[in-house]
DNA sequence: GGGCTATTTCCTGTCGACAATACGTGTGCA
DNA sequence: TGCACACGTATTGTCGACAGGAAATAGCCC
């Protein structure tokens, strides 16, 4: 027990920032998996941890909890959401269609200044590639197809989407571990076609794109699976 | 000032079932629009109304935020989502998205014992149109297209389809305060038909019903809104 | 010695109270 | 008469404390 620990922040935090700081650490903590799926999430110690009562704590719980990161065992304590590796070919399966919805939604709708922001987030994208950051990769991964659905300009979809590829992140963070960066590359390459198709304004070759760049991504993963984690999974994939 | 508002429970209710309970009524009466739009709602008023302290209250809030049915102002108070009928467009496009995915999956996977389940729901949208029960009739039309999810198999089309339905029964239940009953009879048709293509699993003839009933419902709610509401939405929504 | 039961202990669910903030109202000044 | 500022009020955000359940532990009976 490490002798009164000095919390996490020891400014006094402005009146509605309690939740919102809490829940932005721990989602980012989750995604990046340094809290392990699993890990118990203890109320107290949370509360210790941040310096505040345990109700900012349990707002921010609930609020992961909505977003499907944490799990709440009632009357006991929630854990980070475990990840079910069996519902992987639905999830591919959603990610696949909503890179395609999005991406023909953008290449209906391009704007030279939208494909600014786009063009922005796939330079922090090359750049995180070439610097061999992962996390860094990652992220800049999502910020990339969330404006390009932006672009698209359904929110329905640009929820979902975002949503979705948040949920990836814990997996490609699995997956990134053992890659080697040849396969970056080719996604910056694909990125920058998607770029040009968008622009184009060329519906049909967006869609075409779209679903080369999820099959290249869903194969990797389902690649890495079955080489690290063995046959069990392999007929939950097929 | 009523004298001793006998709450709405007054049995000591079970330990976890406090907000759920708030979470529950609130979301039906929010969604049968009994709170309208843009109604307040006040954590000390509810508090009083359901007898219990005002955290409950809270976690109820923070859940319908989350499901965006509510909106919060910070530091001030919450209100229920109002319906942008701006966002209209996007969200036919992605009510129809979801029909056709789901109704394609369903087709795929067929079993009997499934179709019981969705034949059930049919026999209840069937009941709830000869009854002429609006909000029966858009409830159970949205257990039986969910039933056609579940059937999919795909727990991530399930649930932002079921969000998306909850989302359009409010609007549903704008245009049914107007409605006769010949729509509705047709869309028990077209459900006989869904439930024919997907147990034959002709994935095509599936979609096309899919197709057919998502622009059959589209194009009445759109004549309703022109109809009843004038030209400005007409630029929205064309 | 093993299995069942009682107890203890931890953690969550709920409560009432306090503090801070934003809006509405009233007043003063130009 | 219109606007700006200060004050009061109402409602939320946060806190510390208490009570109820569930798991873990200890005790007891067979």
């Amino acid at each position: 027990m490490a002798k009164n620990e000095p919390a996490e922040t020891d400014i006094p935090r402005t009146r509605g920032s309690g939740t919102q700081s809490v829940y932005t650490i721990l989602r980012r903590e989750i995604l990046a998996m340094t809290l392990a799926p699993g890990s118990p999430l203890d109320e107290v110690r949370l509360s210790e941890r941040f310096g505040m009562s345990r109700t900012p704590i349990r707002e921010a719980l609930l609020r992961l909890s909505a977003d499907g990161l944490v799990t709440t065992l009632p009357n006991r304590n929630t854990i980070v959401a475990t990840i079910d590796f069996a519902s992987l070919p639905p999830y591919f399966d959603a990610l696949t269609l909503m890179y395609r919805v999005t991406t023909r939604g953008a290449a209906m709708r391009a704007t030279p200044q939208a494909m600014g922001e786009i063009r922005k987030r796939q330079a922090e994208f090359a750049a995180a590639v070439a610097a061999h950051d992962a996390f860094a990769m990652i992220e800049a991964n999502r910020e990339f197809h969330v404006a390009i659905a932006e672009l698209a300009g359904n929110s329905y979809y640009t929820t979902f989407f975002a949503r979705l590829l948040d949920e990836g992140r814990r997996i490609l963070r699995l997956y990134y571990r053992t890659f080697d960066d040849r396969l970056p590359r080719q996604y910056v390459d694909e990125h920058e076609e998607m770029i040009a198709a968008i622009e184009a304004r060329d519906v049909e070759r967006s869609d075409r794109l779209a679903i080369k760049h999820a099959e290249q991504i869903v194969r990797q993963i389902q690649d890495y699976i079955a080489r690290d984690l063995g046959q069990p999974i392999d007929l939950a994939v097929s």
